[in-house]
DNA sequence: ATATTTTGTAATATGATTGTAACAAAGAAG
DNA sequence: CTTCTTTGTTACAATCATATTACAAAATAT
């Protein structure tokens, strides 16, 4: 379930250091280095979101910004703009424009990525913050989880394997889903490791642990009540 | 919950022209054409939110404000100030004038609104002035921090960090976040930085340093109680 | 200017977390 | 019952995350 990023930028330097950044943090990445082409690959490709550069060659990132926001199939991606700092900025967030967000130069990948983050999470819908299955309570902002009220010392690993289970009212989680869920997807470690881990959560949860069943053949699941 | 705006300028059609358009914009219009007037009617009025020129007769808009944000009454009503092109703008939103924000001539109503409706969200969410976290307090305005009534002796990078842990109500803050909240955003740093700077509020800290919590694998959090 | 403090980074230490493999136990299938 | 498959359990080594220390660069103060 990577993110697929669309860059617009005409420098070439720009663009291999941002490629190189969004693809290390996980995201699928694709680039144009004009507005034309910015136009037709968003419209064959469907990128997730945009990081479209204000100024470029031929025709101007505005310009492209318009064209998308009001086309039906594309107005709906996100668009960040990359603009000079000192640049109007209620322009490009504003009505007129309908950019998403926008960033100015110079600024950090970090930066870019936590701004892209940001971005795509508004789009979702906001998942729960508290978690709450049977007798077990997950409190996500906090990283802190309970069983009956007592509080669970759990690592990592852990943690979001019981967040997956539990929000996931009862379905059964195979093995692979699971490692994609709470381990991310640019892992590759053998399936059986995350029976070592249920094995080390039931522990923690001691009588609670009749929560987390076993369904042969299929997976894990979260006891529903 | 219209907000009442009062708009101060001494030519006509200026002031007809924001009438118009502020309305339009859904908020409660007032006006003044010179100084003293603006002064009395703000007394009286109690606008949300004032926009002042700052050319004018018999007054100067700069007098203006300085009178307003001198009086304890009026002192928290925002003011944006028109300038025309190439004033000296540094004065007017520092300290000396006291402006919350400023908007140079020519410009348009779409813009100004942009303006207003930023300045007033500025305002709402006002953040606490004083931060009670445990037996740690801070004094944002003045920057001071004490520890069990204790004033601790922090540089600027502890002051700000231990701020940004102690006003998010327990949430886990990863070391993105507070590089990004605690140094900027734009700064290029590793992550790793957070550490050393979390290992030197914590000496300070002495015993107290147990309300900072090391959250493996997510980041840090400020302890609740 | 010089001295002092603050800040970022790199190197190292330390201990917790993690993945795997090997074996045991439990279920299914014949 | 026997055999095969799946899951549980255990132990251990490798890895990883964080703490800690030291140091040089940068910023501030004197």
């Amino acid at each position: 379930m990577k993110e697929k990023i669309l860059i617009v930028d005409d420098e070439a330097d720009i663009l291999t250091l941002l490629e190189y950044n969004l693809e290390k943090a996980g995201f699928k990445v694709i680039s144009a280095n004009d507005g034309p082409d910015a136009v037709e690959i968003t419209k064959r490709e469907k990128p997730d979101i945009i990081i479209l550069d204000i100024m470029l060659p031929s025709m101007e990132g505005t310009e492209v910004c318009k064209i998308l926001k009001s086309g039906d199939a594309t107005r709906h991606i996100p668009i960040i703009m990359l603009t000079a700092k000192g640049e109007e900025v209620d322009r490009i967030v504003g009505f007129e424009l309908g950019a998403d967000d926008y960033i100015t130069k110079p600024f950090s990948p970090r930066e870019l990525i936590l701004r892209v983050k940001a971005v795509l999470k508004r789009g979702q819908e906001q998942e729960a913050k508290i978690i709450n299955a049977g007798p077990i309570t997950i409190d996500v902002e906090r990283s802190l989880a309970t069983a009956d009220g007592k509080l669970l010392k759990l690592t990592a690993i852990e943690f979001k394997l019981l967040l997956e289970l539990a929000k996931s009212d009862g379905k059964v989680l195979s093995r692979d889903t699971l490692l994609d869920r709470a381990w991310g997807t640019e892992v590759y470690i053998t399936d059986r490791t995350v029976d070592t881990h249920i094995r080390r959560l039931r522990e923690k949860l001691g009588k609670t642990s009749k929560y987390i069943e076993t369904v042969r053949g299929f997976g894990y699941r979260f006891r529903e009540e």
